[in-house]
RNA sequence: GGGCCAUUAGCUCAGUUGGUUAGAGCACAGUCCUGAUAAGACUGGGGUCUGUGGUUCGAGUCCACAAUGGCCCA
């Protein structure tokens, strides 16, 4: 016996009691461990940062890695996994930040690192309950008590190692480069930070600014009046830091005479400002201009600002005072005509096309803002923010007559991801992985990487590589693993640590407190001697990109090569699998491939899904402050999480951008999981009457229809599983769809009679055997999808009447299809014979004539034999659906001609189908049979009757009923299980109803046999 | 400015190597079926397949350009 199962189900609530079981029996880590002798497939998991509750899109990610990683399972790879958590990172200290209300690094440092460190510690797992609760009510599968962290001792080790191994191959390097400059984090963002901050319409000052020639070059320039050459800026701030201007050389400019001074500009741009007070005197080209010397905007040394040069190796060195000051034009290919003047302000520590010419050219380097972003020096503008200095300094410029025009514009500019802080382009020196020595590696190992959906190789990663530029790994920050370099306070020699054992054994090692803690500030207090000169050798004070951290994952997972070396090397060393969202092209997959081909010179993950965004129902991306963010839980709890996963795999693939309504999972538990549960239902309901018991294997059917099924079952597994094996879960869930579908609308529908009638016979079995088998084979192909759902099947399916099944489906191996069962002429002539049935309803809609209504004949046409012994094969399906009691095939003329009274015909693609309208007194009884049929279930059901309770029909019929009763006496017992059929009514019976059929009454009662 | 993706019914999406009259679900209206089905069937309205060119006997599908939207880079 099944248990019975009610049609009425609760799925969430169903949901919770499996994961109950799967907890109390630890199927997960059996499913595990059953495999263990099985080939690897390996999976790395991404490691999420747990300081914020997650979202629908984190359900996105986590619902396809796991119906990936439940198919291999079941095609038996052993596949241990992992959770992991991003611990480090500016989010930490940001959100640590506000909860104490700091806005800047001078306050951390007040407050103390080491405290301050212990409170990032604390947070960062803040929202883990709820991310573990997601995880585990979603059914993702992946170990959480065991979970590695970024912050672990162990695993900073690791990332230590990993750092080494790219110091020894000579690879990091310290420079002076331009880098986006977070005013104020403090800190220096990696490009791929900057690139999540741009704002447009960001407005900003647009200002024309006279810079007076003081000695000219070629150009033969006049001296009557001052000549001023003509810049454009939108940062005024930066003029401080003007060591040059700019021209085209092969560009034209043009000389231009008012009534206080000249000016100079590009011709081309001449026309985009308003200079009617101004009249052309002669044109000069950019060459001649180059070598021109101007005067300062602020002379440096006057404002207490040290001024550096460049020398040729790119170093810089302080230059001494001049009060005579001048800087050059220079000839540069980087202006261009599009806007401003052709004359480009220069200023070298603050633009990195700047700072290269400035390193090209030997120029001066004037640097007169600080880190946080504050202007230095004794300038009436000192001490402000840069933002808040720009209006001073044009009204400064304003005063002096050197404001030719100021006015705002609306551009592109970048912020600071995090704290929306506008960044600075800023010239210091920094840490830097040379990632271009290996790019040519990259780009080849890129090659060999499958990636779904296709185009992002080629695309997105691939033109990320093709420009890829060194990596800036060092964050001037507090919580991350600690940069493991270390300088020489004497001779200024570095030396980078690769463990924890090589730096205790460095001479004259002190510091290290125990336990060891990898973190700051405890790392900034150990110190060595210089290997050099003997001299004190102290940390350099950064922290590593998290970036590098978690693309350190596959083996700092595992503590490698301090720990499972061996599982490294031979198994764990490159993942078959991962998955993540397309914004981290340029995050985790980037870090993870450049770190695998600095350390191992090859890629590190095989197959990569990666997943497009998630919008809101009007297509805006989902975020806090829209307050159109969607609570995955809420869902789950309302519509089951084997409902949202559904609409994760099958809604659409993963490269495409889906809208998300909670309306579309609702309708997938109507339309894909309540349909699959009502055959299931359907079957037990049955299989118990009939005291139904699977045996261990099947005969092979004798039934057309239950061939059919079987073809179209194996057909599915066969594609299934061929589409799974290519990562494609999208097209193998439709295809399960369209199963389930002709499951319940074609083979039930046209089976029940099968399981109805009363005798037990070879047929009945056939039909059971051939349900039993779509159900379980459903139940298999569906654990990786709808976890839940298929272990509720199994369980009764199987578990109910096999005691020696494994315990859960997740522990079963995934079906395998017989082939020699796939039929396609049966596929074939069933297509066809639903298309005929099709036709059919559609023609006795055209005439009004209800199905219950028998009818005498069905034309059919045919183009030729073929097609007639096709459909003589399924005539009697379609006979029984459209209840008429003969078929005839035609030629497509024939059947056609019989558009005329007492024929109701209807043609839609080359197919043409006639029904005779024509009804006898027999038909005429037969269809009052039928209908008396009907409204005695009705009322079976209304009197509350089990399905295979035996009752007593009482009538009280017009002379109209009469023939219709008696003629089909035997057929409306057998129907309605009915003993007996009395022509009185007595009192006691259990319901009575009054009917009226054709205009004619007719008053039922049925009573149930004890 | 550059790259990638998308655009098919009111909405969400299919549409194989180019090949009859472009499909499904949802929603809407009407009718029907039903002792598994809170399901289903039939009919109807609703499409210049974003646009313009081109290749071809034939284009939703291939090519070029453009528009709109999204993402990414600068």
């Amino acid at each position: 016996m099944f248990k019975p199962v009610n049609n009425r189900v609760d799925f969430p609530k169903q949901e919770e009691d499996i994961l109950k079981f799967w907890k109390d029996n630890t199927i997960f880590e059996k499913s595990v461990d059953a495999r263990k002798d099985g080939k690897r497939f390996v999976f790395y998991e991404g490691p999420p940062f747990a300081n914020g509750n997650p979202g629908i899109h984190h359900v996105l990610a986590r619902a396809i890695k796991d119906v990936i990683v439940r198919y291999k399972t079941m095609k038996g790879y052993y596949i241990p996994r992992i959770a992991g958590w991003d611990t480090h990172g500016l989010p930490v200290e940001l959100e640590v930040e506000r909860q104490l209300g700091f806005s800047g690094k001078d306050q951390i440092e007040k407050y103390g690192v080491e405290e301050f460190n212990k409170k990032c510690r604390e947070s960062v797992f803040k929202y883990l309950k709820e991310w573990n609760f997601m995880t585990e009510r979603i059914g993702y599968w992946v170990d959480l008590d065991h979970a590695y962290k970024t912050m672990d001792n162990t695993y900073v080790e690791s990332v230590w190692w990993a750092l080494k191994q790219i110091w020894d191959k000579g690879l990091v390097y310290q420079g002076y480069r331009v880098t986006p400059h977070c005013p104020r984090c403090g800190t220096s963002l990696s490009s791929h930070e900057v690139s999540q901050g741009y704002k447009d319409d960001t407005e900003d000052p647009s200002v024309y600014i006279k810079f007076r020639v003081v000695k000219e070059a070629k150009a033969k320039l006049p001296t009557n009046k001052p000549v001023y050459l003509l810049a454009w800026t939108t940062t005024p701030w930066t003029l401080p830091g003007n060591t040059a201007l700019a021209v085209a050389p092969d560009a034209e400019y043009v000389l231009l005479e008012g009534e206080n001074g000249y000016l100079i500009l590009a011709a081309r741009l001449a026309g985009t400002l308003d200079l009617k007070d101004y009249q052309e005197v002669k044109k000069l080209n950019g060459k001649e201009l180059v070598g021109t010397e101007y005067q300062p905007l602020y002379n440096p040394h006057e404002f207490g600002v040290e001024r550096l040069k460049f020398h040729h190796d790119g170093t810089l060195t302080a230059q001494k005072e001049s009060k005579d000051l001048t800087y050059k034009v220079i000839g540069g290919d980087f202006v261009t005509m599009e806007d401003g003047t052709g004359i480009v302000h220069v200023a070298p520590a603050f633009g990195e096309v700047d700072f290269n010419a400035g390193k090209e050219l030997g120029l001066s380097f004037v640097q007169q803002v600080d880190l946080q972003g504050k202007i230095t020096g004794n300038y009436s503008f000192a001490g402000k923010f840069v933002k808040a200095a720009d209006p001073l300094i044009m009204d400064d410029l304003q005063e002096r007559g050197l404001l030719l025009h100021s006015g705002t514009i609306k551009h592109t500019y970048p912020f600071c991801w995090r704290c929306d802080a506008p960044l600075l382009y800023y010239a210091k020196t920094t840490w830097y992985i040379k990632t271009t020595a290996i790019k040519d590696k990259m780009i080849a190992g890129n090659e060999t990487i499958n990636w779904y959906p296709e185009h992002i190789k080629k695309g997105r990663f691939g033109n990320w590589l093709e420009n890829n530029v060194d990596w800036a790994f060092a964050r001037e920050r507090y919580w991350g693993s600690p940069l493991p370099i270390w300088k020489c306070e004497k001779c200024g020699a570095f030396e980078c640590v690769g463990s924890i054992e090589e730096l205790e054994k460095k001479p004259g090692c002190q510091g290290i407190k125990s336990p060891i803690d990898l973190h700051r500030p405890y790392m900034d207090e150990v110190t060595f001697n210089c290997g050099k000169c003997g001299g004190k050798m102290q940390r350099t004070p950064e922290v590593m990109d998290c970036w590098f951290d978690s693309g350190s994952m596959p083996f700092a997972q595992t503590h490698y090569p301090f720990e499972n070396k061996e599982l490294f090397d031979k198994e764990t060393g490159q993942a078959d699998f991962i998955s993540e969202a397309v914004d981290q092209t340029r995050g985790w997959f980037y870090s993870l491939h450049a770190i695998s081909t600095l350390l191992f010179g090859r890629p590190i993950f095989k197959n990569c899904i990666c997943l497009e965004l998630i919008l809101d129902t009007k297509g805006k991306k989902m975020s806090k402050s829209k307050g159109n963010v969607v609570d995955p839980i809420e869902v789950i709890q309302k519509h089951g999480a084997d409902a949202l996963r559904w609409y994760n795999y099958t809604s659409s693939p993963p490269g495409a951008v889906r809208r998300f309504d909670v309306k579309m999972v609702a309708e997938i538990n109507r339309q894909l999981l309540m349909t699959l549960w009502n055959v299931y239902s359907f079957f037990v309901m049955y299989a118990n009457i009939d005291h139904y018991q699977p045996a261990d294997s099947f005969p092979p059917p004798s039934t057309e229809l239950d061939k059919w099924i079987l073809s179209e079952l194996n057909q599915l597994v066969a594609d299934c599983d061929n589409l799974l094996e290519n990562y494609n879960y999208t097209d193998a869930g439709r295809k399960i769809e369209t199963f389930v579908d002709g499951l319940s609308n074609w083979y039930v529908r046209r089976s029940r009679r099968r399981f109805w009638k009363s005798e037990n016979d070879e047929d009945k079995l056939s039909a059971y055997n051939s349900l039993y088998t779509c159900l379980v084979t459903l139940a298999k192909l569906l654990a990786p999808y709808t976890p839940f759902l298929a272990e509720e099947m199994y369980q009764n399916l199987v578990r109910e009447v096999k005691q020696d099944a494994p315990l859960s489906v997740h522990l079963e191996d995934f079906p395998v299809a017989d082939t020699s069962l796939i039929d396609k002429q049966l596929s074939d002539d069933n297509r066809l014979a639903m298309k005929v049935c099709s036709l059919g309803r559609a023609a006795r809609n055209k005439c009004g004539l209800k199905i219950r209504q028998p009818l005498e004949t069905l034309y059919v046409s045919v183009t030729n034999e073929f097609e007639a012994r096709a459909l003589e094969r399924v005539a009697p399906l379609i006979l029984e659906e459209l209840n008429i009691k003969e078929l005839k095939t035609e030629t497509l003329e024939k059947v056609g001609g019989l558009e005329v009274a007492n024929f109701s015909t209807v043609t839609e693609m080359g197919t043409c189908v006639s029904i005779s309208t024509y009804i006898t007194i027999e038909l005429q009884a037969e269809g009052i049979a039928r209908e008396i049929i009907h409204r005695l279930q009705t009322m079976r059901r209304n009197a509350g009757y089990e399905i295979a309770d035996h009752i007593k029909i009482y009538h009280d019929a017009d002379a109209y009923f009469i023939q219709a009763i008696s003629g089909f006496t035997d057929y409306i017992r057998q129907e309605t299980l009915a003993d007996d059929i009395e022509d009185d009514i007595p009192e006691d019976v259990d319901l009575k109803e009054e009917h009226k059929i054709g205009g004619y009454h007719l008053n039922l009662a049925v009573k149930k046999v004890k």
